[in-house]
DNA sequence: ATGAAAGCGCTAACAG
DNA sequence: CTGTTAGCGCTTTCAT
């Protein structure tokens, strides 16, 4: 049997509410003398607190409960440091439930498990919720915030990079580099996929160029769709494409170099997180970098309550796979 | 207000143990009327229910915790993959605790956070303990199993590839393939480690070869570890290196590559893991391939008392970046 | 500075 | 089949 404060109290010949009291550090409502007593107690016994009992009686968990889908490209170790970090500083213990690889039924449990503890904020992380999920969440008195994700309702709390401006930034860079025929590969159909989109055609627009529609190919950010994407780009004899991950840029990348295309030379192509991945291939990936860290470490404030900017700046990180326009 | 069992009682017009009963199926004991009704009045209130409540009075949480290691490799998701499946066959909730990289007090905290809940199993993935954070483990009732980390410690549960034999199987490869002067690079100094120095002596020894000992080079598994290492082995002339993960196999092929030095036709490289990365560089990367999954599913059976082999086997991955003798 | 007692939301005997 | 009651381990008034 673990040893609880009742046992504690027994032993040091004092009530459990002095026992609490010591234990949970309530300052100047104990003397020092049976302090010391009651904490040599503990220790004896090897007391641990039952934070399940604590979370019941205060109706609060200091915790903070992270969804998190596994997606092909893996940013996530990132802003889980950035998540933990903060949440330290503010007292928050970090839960993290996994949910699956886009797995609704498994988004809908790990939403679900997570109600029915009374956390004090919930992170869902690169999270695409159905209706469903939306419903549930929004019945819940628990603040939660998209992350990695904007909706473009400023009703629901998020934090991410802004994906029309990076695709914009993108875009822009390889055009100032002298490309005018320029692909986009692998985006999804939901939030992040047309907002890409839309800072694309923006971009083209705002320099007197058109996007024709197929250069823009959907895909699952994978390296496999970055693979297969390469062919049908071929006979579109675009000069540069613009990746919707690291993995698509690497997937591109090697379909390219196996179809004999030299890249930058021939095709330039540009990644979109700026991951490790970017530095480990030959040529390496040029990226727009996002801020993954500071993406969790926001996350935390705005779910606590704070004010935070809602997007956090990306910066183009120049390495091997875009041609350079001198 | 979140509505409990109390407001659905009250709603419905029965009492709270009739309630109780329904919401926690316990067949037989109830009218199908009446279990409509609570039912039914529980949606409209939108009932969740309240978990921590339950867990105290159950004095036990249906959840098993896994602690994560945040290292420079990243085959957790598979494992993770794995786990999940399970606990769910299994009624289990999972939480996943982050520990950082290789963070002392994080580790601690998570144990610590681990053991105040009263979870039915703790899973450290690749975590190595320090002398307190086992001390803490052991003085608690719940059942722990290490992940991807064997102690040789039969008292202790684990469950992971077999690391002696795993470098055995690496080492025998390139023998067979005629190599003779084999160096091991990026391992580091606790249990993983020394296992795998151990089954590379010991196939070096079966085959009549002599081991050197500076053909082993210490490293903690980085791309930045592989990159540094292959300068060491320069001089050393060996054909052919064995990688402590598949991140420094990339960076052993990549320094390589910028030192002119022809992969697999000057040098062989072999990695260990077998994650994704290994098919993404040029040339791809051979490797002792681990089966994550299979090691996830098997942890939670440990965990949860059921009997389990403790290692599961690799297998040879042949792909492009060792020589091949014909 | 400390104790007694109520109660967080739920389950599990025990009666009926 | 259903209600009553006693806790689970802890915090928190309210007294003293």
């Amino acid at each position: 049997m673990k040893p609880t404060i009742k046992d504690i109290a027994a032993q040091a010949g004092v009530s459990i509410a002095t026992v609490s009291r010591v234990l949970s550090n309530k300052r100047g409502t104990y003397s020092e003398k049976t302090k010391e007593k009651i904490l040599k107690v503990a220790k004896e016994l090897g007391y641990h607190k039952n934070t399940t009992a604590v979370d019941l009686v205060k109706k609060k968990a200091d915790e903070i409960a992270v969804i998190i889908n596994a997606t092909p490209t893996n940013f996530s170790n990132m802003i889980l440091s950035g998540i933990q970090q903060r949440a330290t500083e503010l007292g928050q213990r970090v839960i993290i439930l996994y949910a699956g690889d886009r797995n609704t039924d498994m988004q809908h449990q790990a939403i679900t498990t997570v109600m029915a503890r009374s956390v004090s904020g919930i992170l869902l992380l690169a999270v695409e919720p159905d209706a469903t999920d939306l419903e549930l969440l929004k019945e819940t008195r628990t603040p939660f915030c998209f992350v990695s994700l904007y909706f473009g309702d400023d009703q629901i709390l998020s934090i991410s990079s802004d994906n029309k401006a990076l695709a914009y930034q993108a875009t822009e860079y390889l055009i100032n580099n002298g490309h005018t025929k320029i692909g986009l590969a692998g985006i999804d159909d939901y939030h992040t996929g047309s907002q890409r989109v839309l800072g694309y055609q923006t971009a083209m627009r705002d320099h007197g160029l058109v996007a024709k529609n197929d250069w823009v190919k959907r895909g699952d950010y994978s390296y496999e769709a970055g693979r297969q994407l390469l062919q049908a780009f071929l006979p579109l004899e675009v000069t540069a494409i613009i990746a919707a991950s690291d993995m698509v840029a690497v997937g591109l990348l090697n379909a390219a170099q196996q179809s004999q295309i030299a890249v930058p030379d021939k095709l330039s192509i540009i990644g979109i997180d700026g991951t490790f991945i970017c530095e480990v291939t030959t040529p390496p990936i040029t990226s727009v970098t996002q801020n993954f860290y500071e993406i969790g470490v926001r996350s935390v404030d705005k779910v606590m309550g704070k004010a935070t900017e809602t997007f956090v700046p990306t910066r183009i990180v120049v390495r091997g796979s875009v041609k350079l326009n001198r």
